[in-house]
Parts: C-alpha cells; structure tokens; sequence
DNA sequence: CCCAGTCTGGACTTGCTGGTCCATTTTTTG
DNA sequence: CAAAAAATGGACCAGCAAGTCCAGACTGGG
C-alpha cells in the first residue's frame, strides 16, 4: 500500500490524499477534477500519477480508505467502552455532532457510488468498516449484559445490526434533508430498545431504568 | 411538468425517462452518458433536448421523480393500512422483497448523489418522498393505538422516523456489502419495538403478544 | 564529489460528452 | 388541402479532464 520509498515521499503521498478528501467533502466527487486536487495539495500532475499510478480511481480508493478510517476514529474513546447507560449515551452525542458537523456531505457514500460496485476494492472498504462498526456496537450490548443491565436473551447481533442500519439511514436521510431529527431518533430508540428489553424479558433486575440514569 | 403538446410527444417522453431509468440502474449514474440513453430509448439528441431543454440535469431529475414515486408504490397496498401485526408483517415481507430484487443498484441515492445537493429540486424530491413515506408508517402506528394495540403514549412520530431511518440504512448496507441483513434486523427490530412498547408501558390489554400473531 | 534513484514541473495529447443547429418529416388544425 | 406547429434525425462544435511524457531538480550513499 504505502510502500512509498523516501520519507519526502510518504508525506507528499499522505499530503495528497488529505488533501483530496477536502476538496472531495467540499465540492462532492461529482465535480472533482484532478485538477482541482493538484491546486489544492500544490502538486503536479505527474506526482499525482507517481503516487497513484492508476489514476484517478486509485486515487479515490486511498481517500475511501483515509475516510473509513476516520468514521470509527472520531468516535472513540466512547465506542470502545459501551459498558454502562451513560457511556452508551455520551456515545450518542459523539455520533450525532459529528455528522451534524460533517452536514450534508457523505465521503464514503460519495465515493463509494462514484467508484462504485466495479470496483472490489470500494466493496471491501465499506464492508470491513460495518463489520468493525457492528462488532464494536455488539461489544457494546454485551458488556451490558454482563452489567447485567440487559438481559440475556436478547439477540445481540440482530439489535447490534438494526441500530447500525439506523444510524446509516440517519445520516444518509439527513443528507437529503438537512435535517438530524432521523439520526436522533434512530439512535434514541435503538438505545431505548435496549432498555426495554429488561422490561419485556422481565427476567432480570427491573431496576436498569434507574441504573441507566445514574452512574457508572 | 408534463405539458408535452401531442399525445405522441407525451408518449416519447415517457419512454425517454423509462428507458433512461433502465439504463441508469444497470450502469450507474456515474458512468451512464446521452448516448446510451439515446441508443436505448432509440431517440435522437435532439430529442433528448426537445423534452429536456436543460440537458441531462433535467432529464435525470425527472428520472428521480419516477423512481421516487416508485418507491411507495411498490410497497402498496400493504403501507397503505398498517392497522393490525399482520399487515406490519406482510409489508415487511414486500420491502425486504422489493429491496432483495432490486440488489446493489440505489437509483434514488445514486441520482441524488450526481444532480447533488447544488439542485433545490432533487432535495426537494427525497424530502417529499421520506415525508410521505414517514406519515404513512405513522399513521399505521396509529392504528396500531387506535385497535389497543399499541399504547397511546408512545411517540409515534420519533418511531415512525427511527424506522424509516433503519429502512433507508438497510438499503444502504445492502448495496455495498450484497447482504440484506441489516435491512431484515432493522424491520424486524422496529415492529419489535412496537410490540414490546406495549410490555413497557404495561397500560395496555397486555395480550397484544398473542393477538398481533393470529387474525386479522 | 558523483551517480543512481526518486521526486517534481508542466506542456501536450486524446478521447469523450454535453450541448447546438438546421434540415426534414410528421402531425395537427383551420 | 395548406399552413403552422410539433417531432425527429444526425452532423457538428467546443471544452474539459484524464492520462502521457520527458526534462530537470533533489537526495542520499559511496
């Protein structure tokens, strides 16, 4: 991948795949020319080619990979320690500013639909990235169990994946919207699910609501 | 709109943004130019123009509103009287259906994507489209209440829109990773969640359990 | 200091695609 | 039937953006 020979090289490589996701955000892939990227990042064209010698589409799958990378990222440390109410909660916060912040720009979405379902590559991105995003969620839900906050009956992989296509479709509706009230209310009622199932199994403690509110 | 003087005329147009659409959810949007659609739909450039005096912009918003209007359509009749478990059931059966069929081509998000966020009228479109969409499933939600099955405290809208929102990124799962999965869990995590914020409130006949499973 | 490999600059080519234009045919209408 | 309006065919144009190429400037090891 990054098998840049020289230091200077690796910078400049990384320089431009920086570089792109910027303008890629602002302007979406659409419109995007190489040009654009080459003002920005204050290169050539033949460095471009140097680093990405198959081109534009290349070019385009490294700044996938640069974005995928940051989706899981930004939402650390929050979602790597999902063990109590109010660690689940201030991860929700987390989630929705930052894609309040981002707007209606999607990268990966973006980039995803322009390199599109040809390419392998493109797939395998987003694939591993829902794998990992869904392992950690389940994670998540298990620490809970193990809080014994949530029963354990509850189906953690299925909820697991259902809070994720919740999330996905928040962002992709606020995109066309402008709107978060999507995102929130799949996240609040996914969390809320959570929640309930104590009360449906009935099984366990039947105190998780005020457990929940409280400490850690 | 469709203010096409001949009946002919009409009829051309149509068959141009049929066709259009044809093409566009086997090739993508990306990659898809006039000539295509104008080898396709076997028409002329300036036909093409005659119909569509803004060029492509408008030829693929009105393919967005085709597709868009396809959207509900396909989910009727059983969207339009969601008022017992098993009309929640078969209408979850004809989206998983629809979207399975449809595979890893999102002609709506796609075409979003290209005519972007710079036209007013293709966010208008989707607006329209998840408004409707969302007002039908709550309305079916309060049916749900209206029959005793649901209980009148719960927030419709809120989970009206947290279902849309795992629909639409179940959908979105699905085109990059070719699993319906998500989708699935997200249906069924949602009417779940119906059925159990019966449990949880508790105020309610308490045998909506038994009941959403049989008549009806 | 020199040489090999790396990196950089930028002009140039090339193919394609959206869009224009006008001539011709078909349809409508009075 | 004739004239006007609509529909159609397809050649043509212009611009743009991806990709090529070669010359020149660094850099680091011997």
């Amino acid at each position: 991948m990054s098998d840049a020979p020289t230091a200077k090289g690796r910078a400049t490589r990384a320089r431009i795949v920086e570089g792109a996701a910027q303008v890629l955000r602002e302007q979406g892939v659409a419109v995007t020319t190489l040009d654009d990227i080459r003002s920005r990042t204050g290169t050539s064209k033949s460095q471009l080619f140097h680093y990405f010698p198959d081109g534009k589409s290349e070019l385009l799958l490294a700044v996938a990979r640069f974005e995928a990378d940051r989706v899981l990222e930004d939402q650390q440390p929050y979602l790597g320690c999902l063990d109590s109410w109010q660690a689940w909660r201030q991860w929700r916060d987390v989630v929705v500013e930052r894609y309040e912040r981002q707007g209606d720009s999607c990268p990966l979405g973006a980039l995803f639909l322009q390199v599109g379902r040809s390419s392998p590559g493109a797939r395998a991105i987003v694939t591993e990235l829902m794998r990992q995003w869904q392992r950690q969620l389940a994670h998540g839900m298990r620490a809970l169990q193990a809080n014994g906050l949530v029963p354990a009956a509850l189906d953690v992989d299925r909820t697991a994946a259902a809070l994720l296509a919740g999330i996905q479709g928040g962002v992709t509706i606020m995109m066309s919207t402008g709107d978060s009230t999507h995102l929130r209310a799949a996240l609040d009622t996914g969390i809320e699910h959570l929640r309930a199932s104590g009360a449906e199994s009935g099984a366990t403690t039947g105190a998780e609501g005020k457990a929940g509110a409280g400490p850690t």
